[in-house]
DNA sequence: ATTATTTATGCAATCGATTGCACAAACAAA
DNA sequence: TTTGTTTGTGCAATCGATTGCATAAATAAT
């Protein structure tokens, strides 16, 4: 301990002749201490330059101001830009956000949720595995009377505030966008994976197809794991089957990028033979040749909704945890790779 | 708090009748318990489902666990992945990581590290702001005895522990390539900025040039801000020019992809009429048109390094830290970009 | 058998801030 | 003047775990 002593409200209390519940309550703006006090009181602690130790507050007061986040992969720009939305809200109220990533795997998952609470996180703010099918961690938090916001990857299992953009809308509007460019033989990627993100996607598009008088034609469909490979050999597929098509919706803007490689590389011109729609926004896409259409899901708003949502439900009667669903709409970023009318 | 009552050492002791001192022990492997003692501390503390309360120890170890971690941006990719390599290091030592972002405003940088401080983090893994000129704030850290550790943006008016990756080498490797390539009039994209690390890059392209024997043009450097923006606009200025260049190695892939653009606009074929090299292995290099070729900086290592080095200053002896200088060596990732002879 | 040493545990203070309850002083009401 | 309120502080317990020092019991050394 050879660091400069740090003063505490016993310093201050000694050097005013008062005792340290009265400081206490002059930093905290207790409406029972004179302001004489408190003014003796906020001058004595700028002299001694003096920093609340936030753990001993913690341990006695039970708020750490910490809030724990839990996201698959921290490096995608989909999460740490939701990560980025957290940390905004967050920090202008003081808090501060602990992060770790599960990588898809239960075991971290739980292990990190489990972490959040030993370290006595006020809540916990987290989107789910893929291969999550048991929830007993995320129900230890609830017990607690801990604030529990899911976002994205969300599930129905648990009584708990979430966000989630409207991936339906987002597939119906990319499908119809389509459809609008001229576009009648729409291929779609999508995964067998049970989230409900992709199935609504799916739902999207087919919707959209019915609406607008077109048959749903289960060759044009494509599942695997939505990587750029995936695209790739799903374009591969196609091609080779020999199938009819003039546009393709992918689930993913990776699987979309690999489908635009091999039809590039087949020759294919884009948007003129075959018009493509990927999903996400990822940086890269406006970065393509040409650049690719797809579907903004807002990850800084979204960051910045399920952090309201947390500190609603941090500041809300414990009795009465209203668990609230919050939808955002996406928005179709239309780029050269769909358009196929010059407008 | 009607959260169910969490089991602390002392429910544990009172069952077992002995004290939560020798809990304590017991579960922290202190030698001085019993075989017999530990062994039912550990069987009962299972029982009870105990959890130990981390802020609690925290108070009277004076140890919380908690890294600080300060970026400028979260969500972009190199960024990111840096903390991805500091969490994973972190994690597996039991060690959580907070994040905060300054967004290249010193005001939030200083409030940051003052917030870390306060909730008694174990120490900071830092990079400083772009236009941050002072550094009592980060002096602080180092004067109550914690690990500061600082990466890719550095400064030499600290005395503590660093790692940076060899940008002057990445430059170097860079600007050989594309002489090998058979390019002599290589054209350059800079910042004013005082940052080293675009200075080292600036010397890494000249010594190249230097090396191979080719003068350095003065009308082939553009400095600017090195955004897509920049790019664009260097490249319109290097062809209205009429400057005579077959390539161009800019210090950031956003301004060598805004030079793509401009020069495929222009009917100029890459590589073939311009060569073109960027610097950051940004995600989106490989999914251009051509692909581009860039330097990887190794951003997950960078972050295992960095919380090695965080770990290592902070299991030394106070007395004596070391601070330690790690370069670590770039890699030129080739892609079609500045592929001009077909191997 | 006596003393010295080791082993295992307990005692009590401590980390620094918060908070329910008590209480003196000052002021208002009767 | 007496009683009732309000105002401003103090007292002391508390949050839960850690740790230096003391000590009883068990074992080893003489």
């Amino acid at each position: 301990m050879e660091n400069t002593k740090k003063t505490t409200i016993h310093d201050i209390a000694e050097k005013l002749n008062v005792t340290a519940s009265t400081v206490s309550r002059a930093l905290n703006g207790n409406p029972r201490i004179s302001d004489t006090t408190r003014k003796a009181v906020l001058k004595t602690a700028r002299e001694l330059n003096y920093e609340p130790n936030q753990i001993a507050s913690a341990l006695r007061s039970g708020r750490t101001q910490l809030i724990g986040m839990l996201v698959p992969t921290i490096n995608r720009a989909f999460f740490s830009s939701i990560i980025r939305g957290v940390e905004e809200v967050a920090n202008s109220l003081d808090y501060r956000v602990i992060v770790s990533q599960s990588n898809e795997v239960f075991d971290n998952e739980e292990n990190a949720v489990k972490a959040f609470l030993n370290a006595r996180v006020d809540g916990i703010i987290a989107s789910i595995g893929k291969n999550t099918q048991q929830f007993d961690h995320y129900e230890q938090v609830l017990e607690r009377g801990l604030p529990l916001v899911l976002f994205d990857r969300t599930t129905p299992n648990l009584q708990t505030s979430q966000v989630v953009i409207d991936d339906y809308q987002g597939a119906y509007l990319a499908t119809s966008h389509l459809i609008e460019q001229g576009c009648t033989r729409i291929a779609h990627f999508t995964t067998e994976r049970k989230i409900d993100i992709y199935k609504e996607r799916y739902r999207g598009y087919v919707n959209a197809l019915e609406d607008h008088g077109i048959e749903r034609d289960e060759t044009l469909i494509f599942s695997g794991n939505l990587q750029l490979e995936d695209g790739r050999s799903h374009a591969q597929d196609l091609l080779n089957s020999g199938a009819d098509f003039d546009a393709i919706f992918s689930a993913s803007d990776y699987a979309a990028m690999g489908a635009m490689q091999v039809l590039k590389e087949k020759g294919l011109k884009i948007p003129e033979d075959v018009a493509l729609v990927g999903f996400l926004n990822e940086p890269f896409t406006s970065f393509t040749d040409p650049p690719l259409t797809s579907v903004n899901q807002f990850p800084i708003e979204m960051g910045h909704t399920a952090a309201n949502l947390f500190f609603n439900a941090l500041n809300s009667e414990k009795k009465e945890i209203v668990p609230k669903k919050t939808v955002l709409q996406p928005e179709l970023i239309v780029r050269a790779s769909s358009l196929k009318k010059k407008s």
